[in-house]
DNA sequence: TATGAATGAGTATTCATTCAT
DNA sequence: TATGAATGAATACTCATTCAT
C-alpha cells in the first residue's frame, strides 16, 4: 500500500527553551503588552507568540483563544489591585489629610508611574466590546475606590478639618488629576512629556486647598 | 436539514437615497461613530458604508483608504475645537473666576456632556499607531488650551485674584476632571452612571476653592 | 500625517471570466465533485474554487461556510431525485411486471449509470456527522420510493402477477442489487469493472424470476 | 466577566491504566472506531489516544504515522474475513440451495449484524484516496467471494438445481440484498431501523425462488 | 515504554481594495 | 457617480508529529 502524504506538518528541529519560566504568566505578559500597544483587534497571536518567544501554536496549549487570553491578562492585573485597594484601608493613618495623601501616593505610583496605565488604555479602547470585563473592573476596583474615598472626606468634614458642604459624594472629582495624567501619559508624553512629580505636587495642593475648611475665614482667632 | 436559507442574502432590494446630502461629510459622520465604537482595527468598510446608506465600493470615490477616511474623520473634528478655543480667549470677561468659570462650561458642554467625547476615546485607543494623529491634535488644541490656561491662571494670580504660590505651570490638574467625567463617561457609564451637573459643579467648587487667595487668611486682623 | 500600512490586500491584475455562468451552480457542481471525490473533512475550500475557476473568497460571497455549501450542494441533488419519483409513479403502466422494468430502469440509469452515486458515497461516508442531511434524504426519497415499491409489489399480488405469499414489505430487497451496484462502481470499479448491463439484466432476471407466480405449477393441465 | 475557567485544563488527573492489553490492538481498536465513525480526515490522533487511554504520543511507538496506524487497522480486519472464506468453502454441504442458504447466513452475520459493516464504510468513504487498500480488499476477499459463488451457481445448474439459463457470472447480484442491508444499517437505521431477520428470510426466499429450476413449469410430465 | 510540551504547516474565513459596468 | 462582484493577503485556530524526560 503506497504512502499517501498527509497534508499535515513535518515538524523541525527545535530551539531548546529556557526551561521552567511559567508558561501561561509569560504568555500573559507578552500578551497584555501587545493588547496594550495595538488593541485587542490589531494584535495577532503570532506578535504575542514571539514576544513570549513561543510558536503561535503553543498558545493554544495554555488558553483556548484570542479573547481568554485577554480576558485572563486583563484578570491577572486587576487582581492585586483589588488587593492594593483592601491593603490601603487598614493602613488607616490619623490625620485624614495625611490619608488622603497617602492615597494620591498610591494611585500616582500605580496609575500613573506604573503599567497600570496599561490597562485604562484597554479598560477605554476596548470596553464597548468587552462590557462584561468592564463591569468587571468597575464593580471590583472603581465602586470600592469610590466608596473609600467617600468615607475619607466624610471623616474629615466630621473631624472639621475639610469643609462642612464639602460635595462628598463626588469622590472621583478629587482623585481626576490622577487619572488625567494616566491618560496624558498615555497619548500625549510623546510629544510633552508630563513632570509627574510636579504635577502630582499641585494636584495635591490645589485639591487639599480646596478642601480644607477655611482657618476660620477672617477668623478673629489672634494667629 | 431544515430547508434553511443558506445561500447568502441574494437579491438585496435597494433603497433610493435622499440625494444631495454631501456624500463626504455622511461617510465621515459614519466612520466616526464606527471608529469611536469599535476602534480603528475592528472597524469595517463595509460597515461604514452601511452606515451610510452606500456600499463598500462607494466610499473609495472620496476616500484613497481607511486609513485616509479616518484621518480626515478625526481632523473634521479637531478642527472647531480648534477655533472654539480660539472664540474663548476673545471672550474675555474681566474677573478671572468667571473666565474660568466659562472655560469649564465649555470644556463640560463639549467634552462630557458632546460628542467630543468620541475622539478621545480614538485618540486614547489609536494613539500608539497613529502618532502624527495625536501630534496633530495636541498641537492644535490640547498645547494651545494648555496656554490658555496658564495665561488666565497667571492673571489670577496678579490680580490677587488667586494664591500667590499657585502652580501656574500645571493647568491641566485644573481641568483634570473634566477629562475624568469624559473617561467616566465613555467606560463605566452604563455600569454608574455619572450626574455630570453635580460632578461639574463639585469640580468647580472644589478647583476654585483651592485656587483662591484665602480671603486675607485671619484677614485684616493683626498679625 | 505618514501613511501607515494596513495588513490588508493589495488587490492584483485580474483575468477576465468567462461571464454569465451563474456562479452558485458552478460553486455547487464543484464542491460536489470534491466532497465525493475527497469526503467532506479532506475537502479544501481552495480546491473547489479552483475547480470552478475563481478564488477562495469568492465562494463566500454566495455561500456562508464550507458547510452550508456541501449541504446546498447536496440538496441541489436531492431535488430532482424527489421529483424523478414524483414522476414515476404517474406513468404507471399496466403490466405489474412492466412497471418494476421500468423502476429498475430509472434506478439504474440514475444510481449506476447517472452521477447520483457520488451523493451515495457521500451520505454513507458523511452521515455520521451530518444526520439531518441523512435524513432529510431519507424523508424525501428513500422513504418516498420504498412506499412505491410496497405499492407496486401488492398490485402485483392482487392481480395474480406474482406470488401471494410475497414479503411485500422487504421492498428494499427488491432494488438491492442496483445499490450494490452502484457501490461498487463507486468502489470496485477501477480494480474489477462491471459490466452494467449484464448485471442490470441479471438483477432484472432473477428478481423478476423470484416475484412471479409459478406458471400454475403442474398447472392447469391434466395432471 | 465571571471568574471562568478559561485556561485550559491544566493538571488532568491520570488514571493508571490496567496494563497488559497489548497495546497496538487496543490502539486499532480505537482507531478503527474513529476512523468508521468520522472519515479518516476528521479522526485526530488525540481522540484515537484517548479512546485508548493513553496519549497521543503513545501511539507513534506502536505506529509509524496516522496512515500506518489506518491501513493496519484496515488489514486487521480483512484478514479473519479471508479465512472466514476459506472456511466456508470446506464445509461444502450436499445441497446446493443449502449452501447458499450458508453462505447467506455467514454474509449477513458478519456484514450485517456483525461489525465488519464498519469497514464497509470506510472502503466506500475513503476508497478514492486508498486505492491500495481497497485493492487489497478487494483481491483477497471480494474477488474470492466472487469466485466462490459462481462455481456454487454453477453446481447448482449442473446439478438441474437451478434454472439452466441462470447468469451465473452476476453472483453480486445474488448477494446485493445483504450489501444493501449492511449500506442501510449504516446510514439509515437512525431514521428507519431495519428488520433484518424478516429482511434476511424475504432476501432468501426471494432469490433462492429466482434461482431454482421450474419443477417442471407446468411440464406435460404427468406426475 | 510513556509522557506531555512544543512545533509549524495547513485550513477556513474575513476584509480592504479594485474595476468593469 | 455608484454598484457589486471578485480578489488575495492576512489571521485565528488545528493537529500530525517530534523529543527530552
Amino acid at each position: 500500500m503506497a504512502k499517501q502524504d498527509d497534508r499535515r506538518g513535518r515538524p523541525a528541529p527545535r530551539r531548546r527553551r529556557r526551561r521552567k519560566e511559567a508558561r501561561p504568566a509569560e504568555l500573559i505578559e507578552a500578551g497584555l503588552a501587545e493588547f496594550a500597544e495595538k488593541g485587542y483587534a490589531a494584535t495577532r497571536m503570532e506578535d504575542i507568540a514571539a514576544r513570549a518567544d513561543v510558536v503561535k501554536g503553543t498558545i493554544y496549549l495554555y488558553f483556548e483563544s484570542k479573547e481568554a487570553l485577554f480576558k485572563e491578562a486583563i484578570r491577572s492585573r486587576i487582581e492585586p489591585a483589588i488587593a492594593d485597594m483592601q491593603g490601603m484601608v487598614d493602613t488607616f493613618p490619623g490625620d485624614t489629610e495625611d490619608l488622603l495623601r497617602l492615597v494620591f501616593g498610591v494611585l500616582y505610583d500605580k496609575l500613573v508611574r506604573g503599567d497600570a496605565r496599561e490597562i485604562i488604555r484597554i479598560l477605554i479602547a476596548e470596553g464597548p466590546r468587552f462590557p462584561d470585563v468592564v463591569e468587571y473592573y468597575h464593580a471590583n476596583t472603581v465602586k470600592f475606590g469610590k466608596g473609600m474615598l467617600t468615607t475619607i472626606l466624610k471623616r474629615g468634614v466630621e473631624r472639621g478639618e475639610f469643609r462642612p458642604d464639602l460635595p462628598v459624594d463626588q469622590p472621583i472629582a478629587i482623585v481626576a488629576p490622577a487619572i488625567a495624567a494616566a491618560i496624558w501619559r498615555l497619548t500625549f508624553d510623546p510629544h510633552d512629556p508630563l513632570d509627574v512629580e510636579a504635577y502630582a505636587k499641585a494636584h495635591v495642593d490645589i485639591i487639599l486647598n480646596g478642601l480644607r475648611a477655611r482657618p476660620a475665614p477672617g477668623a478673629g482667632d489672634a494667629e
